[in-house]
DNA sequence: CAATGTAGTAATCGACTGATTACAAAGTCA
DNA sequence: TGACTTTGTAATCAGTCGATTACTACATTG
């Protein structure tokens, strides 16, 4: 295994693999993986992904990773909880936010706007966002797809009832949501300002974020 | 190749094979091998499907799919560009549907319903949705990617010039789209009855088309 | 009927990949 | 120091899958 850098047909996920040699708790690289596994399952999808794609980007060896999760379905299962651990992680703290707001809007569309702005800082958490939307798309699969049901229960549930939305807001929070998920996969940003329907479309998902979302998101030859 | 029926790690997806030994010509079996390639790259993604998998359930032999399409990857690009022209037509023939609508509303609400109906109505296509919505994640891969983000322009498009929608009115038609392929791909249609938050979700998705949707999905053991 | 083109398959190959095994090196602690 | 645990790798295997090759059978046409 482990290819001498063949380049596979199409992006490339490297993640700096630290100094190297160095022994770390297994907790600690078991975090480092995740964080890899998410950039790659992001990138091409459980099935497209490799072991041993995730193992160079967290500098360890391919065993190593099926050793320390089980499998690689495993894995990904580790994957998505972590990913949505993290997100609802970031919509509490923005719920909670109370620092002062504009004075115009109520506190409730004060909180809406936080929570989108959570939504869309987690962007620069590589791979999260597109991992649970493959996620999202394997509810065929025996194991993942109960998981990620629940996985996008859940977060309902946070809408619903942390939040205080009705049906009909949370469901428009989510098709946002999947929206903004949808041109990140689809890797949109590539074609922003190139070509004018796609800026259109661009900047009406992103209103208000636009600049950091430009930022925060790798164009061009960069591959994630 | 062609493994005796041993059921995957997970759903089958299981094409009537028609009746065996009839020769077609190579353009009606293309059109079989797409419908087969929606469903079974739908259910289990592009890396995820094999081509065999799609062979068997057009009812003919792996090697013929390859030659037929060249590749695997060019059958994924036949098969979303197929899904898209079916997409646009369906999208079109509601659009110019000029039955007489509750005159209550707008020409231009009843438009947008009966294209959300058109849009609800793919779902009997098998597969249509979440292949499209695969194809839509994989914005990293050189050909589908592009071919992924010209389809998706295409259809932004379509609200905007053909339909006439402002950006505004566009994104949050795209956006429930999404949210309906994700529910689609999650097959959060099995929890429908069993969850009351699922089943309230539901309900908010598809708040006219409910009996429709529940009849046209296969629900339960039934796999796609 | 011969000739040529078209629809289709069986067999098989080479590359890839998840997993396993066996082993090495570094820490830990009595 | 020496036994034991933990972190980590090299080597390799068995299964899978896309693609290729070589072939057969049916159809069409002159």
């Amino acid at each position: 295994m482990t290819s001498p850098a063949v380049a596979g047909s199409g992006a490339s996920v490297d993640e700096a693999p630290a100094d190297p040699g160095k022994r770390l708790s297994s907790e600690e690289r078991r975090r480092q993986i995740l964080v890899a596994a998410l950039a790659v399952f992001g990138a091409r999808g459980y099935e497209g992904a490799t072991t041993d794609e995730v193992a160079r980007a967290a500098g360890v060896s391919q065993p190593y990773v099926v050793r320390l999760f089980g499998s690689k379905e495993n894995l990904f299962l580790a994957a998505i909880e972590d990913a949505l651990a993290r997100m609802l992680a970031g919509f509490r703290a923005a719920l909670a936010d109370d620092s002062p707001h504009d004075p115009d809007i109520t506190p409730e569309k004060a909180a809406a706007k936080r929570i989108g702005q959570a939504y869309v800082d987690l962007i620069a958490v590589r791979g999260l966002h597109q991992t649970l939307a493959h996620a999202y798309l394997l509810g065929s699969h025996p194991a993942i797809g109960a998981a990620a049901r629940q996985g996008f229960a859940k977060v309902w549930r946070f809408f619903r009832d942390e939040m205080g939305l009705d049906a009909d807001e949370s469901r428009a929070f989510m098709a946002e949501g999947m929206l903004i998920s949808t041109m990140i996969g689809l890797r949109i940003v590539d074609d922003y300002g190139s070509d004018p329907q796609i800026t259109e479309l661009f900047r009406s998902c992103f209103p208000t974020e636009l600049p950091h979302v430009l930022e925060v998101l790798p164009r061009g030859t960069d591959r994630w």
